[in-house]
DNA sequence: TGGGGTTAT
DNA sequence: ATAACCC
């Protein structure tokens, strides 16, 4: 389909090293928003590679669970994050694959942001299978056109929430049907391109757009008209659905005695401000009337790459240092196609406790020094050995080693990621990090200031 | 309960 | 460095 916005920002190669957070979008009073949620994201992944398990009921595993599973299961009565053993017992002839590599998953995730970006620049990533587009422009330029055409006919795509008329007068629905086409096309070329399929929600901002893009489940789009917005809120059985509200803000709000969407609405906020804080009450409350003028925040390459692996115990020094060996291999692998380096390096561990396990992480970090950081595109063995060195350190601030203990969790993650070259006289990155820390406030500047400060300092 | 991610404090 | 949030 003939649907391309322009240029766009070209591609994720060519602007990998791009600054972040540069954001050309304002708050807009009429927003049109896109949320895109792929359908069992790593069982669709899985079933491209071996459409052999197209029409079987297919369980991607990591560990003892099923993270997910495609459809064919989910009709045998298969649940995202199912343990193994309830699986097998409810579907004992069901296919399971491993997941716990997630590179092919990462690869075509990136491969649909980057499909998505075409559209317009403004993607925001939610984890690996759900995107946010701002599209307000794109929709502004069909206005126009539609305008210029002779206001003929617009029609919807796909579902509008509650059935609720449209009424062509209203300019924001008109956005909305235009949104509405748009999303389609996303999700054509989505499938076409990519094979994928998945649902998408159009509204004015990103709390109803992923509120609503879940209301007609596998591969169907959903437009929500603002008439409908505190039907689609009502709709939701508790605070717990909000996106926004997790599970610690929750359980305080239950001590509160609230539970629905409505009891939060209605609720003083001076009491709420004074459980919750300021901030966490007024943006919670917000939420819950169906506001939300978080801009869509373009996610660029990501801030850090981690590796991690779970097991039932691990207990010796020489075990740790197996494990942060080979979750360093990986992540060298990654970086080194990543282009970018990592200036700062973390460990994190789980320690067992047999109470609530998924709490107690622990971690430390530190800056990598930078000779080994200038030896990061010269082949990985360079770093490998002093990068573990460095990691034996850290495990050591946080585990007595003669003393017995009992790991599930090691974790390694690069972050603080660089675009290398940069310091060519004439370059910004040369001039910002020359000279006189205390002058003008700027970010970058107290960044790099921070990072040379740091130099020397390393564990 | 896995193997990732982000931002705020 | 941790705590909260998201998938």
């Amino acid at each position: 389909p003939g649907i391309h916005a322009g240029p766009g920002r070209g591609s994720r190669a060519q602007c990998k090293h791009g600054p972040r957070g540069l954001r050309p979008t304002g708050s807009k009073a009429h927003r049109v928003i896109v949320h895109t949620d792929l359908d069992c994201f790593y069982a669709q992944v899985e079933m491209i590679h071996n459409p052999e398990l197209r029409d079987k009921p297919l369980g991607v595993q990591q560990k003892n669970l099923v993270v997910t599973c495609n459809y064919e299961a989910r009709k045998l009565g298969i649940k995202k994050l199912m343990s193994i053993r309830d699986a097998k017992e409810k579907c004992p002839q069901m296919v399971l694959v491993n997941g716990e590599d997630l590179t092919q998953y990462r690869e075509m995730s990136y491969k649909v942001t980057e499909l998505l970006e075409e559209f317009s620049p403004l993607v925001e990533r939610l984890g690996f299978d759900e995107n946010f587009v701002d599209i307000t422009e794109l929709v502004e330029k069909r206005l126009v056109q539609l305008h210029r055409d002779g206001c003929s006919k617009v029609s919807v795509s796909g579902h509008v929430y509650n059935n609720q008329p449209v009424n062509l007068n209203d300019v924001m629905h008109i956005r909305l049907l235009i949104g509405s086409q748009i999303a389609a096309e996303m999700r054509e070329v989505m499938y076409n391109r990519l094979g994928l399929t998945g649902c998408a929600g159009v509204a004015s901002n990103k709390l109803l757009s992923k509120l609503v893009s879940g209301t007609f489940k596998p591969n169907q789009q959903t437009v929500l008209l603002p008439e409908s917005c505190q039907d689609l809120l009502g709709s939701l059985d508790h605070i717990r659905k909000v996106p926004g509200i997790g599970y610690k803000t929750t359980k305080r709000l239950e001590l509160l005695g609230l539970s629905s969407v409505r009891d939060l609405q209605t609720f003083s906020p001076v009491i709420l401000e004074e459980t919750l804080g300021v901030s966490v009450a007024q943006h919670i409350q917000k939420l819950s009337y169906g506001d939300d003028d978080s801009p869509v925040a373009p996610s660029g390459p990501p801030q850090s790459l981690s590796d991690e692996d779970s097991f039932k115990k691990c207990s010796s020094e020489v075990e740790v240092e197996k494990k942060i060996e080979e979750l360093l291999v990986n992540l060298l692998d990654r970086i080194s196609k990543d282009g970018r380096k990592p200036h700062t390096i973390r460990l994190t561990i789980r320690k067992f406790s047999s109470a609530y396990k998924w709490f107690n992480r622990e971690s430390r970090q530190c800056p990598i020094p930078s000779q080994i950081i200038q030896k990061f595109g010269t082949g990985n063995d360079n770093v490998l050995t002093p990068l573990v060195g460095i990691l034996m350190k850290l495990f050591r601030k946080m585990i007595k080693v003669d003393e017995p203990f009992h790991l599930t969790l090691l974790s390694v993650c690069f972050l603080n990621l660089k675009s290398l070259p940069s310091l060519t006289k004439g370059s910004i990155g040369f001039y910002l990090t020359q000279s006189s820390p205390p002058s003008s406030s700027g970010k970058k500047l107290r960044e790099v200031t921070k990072d040379h400060k740091m130099e020397g300092d390393q564990v």
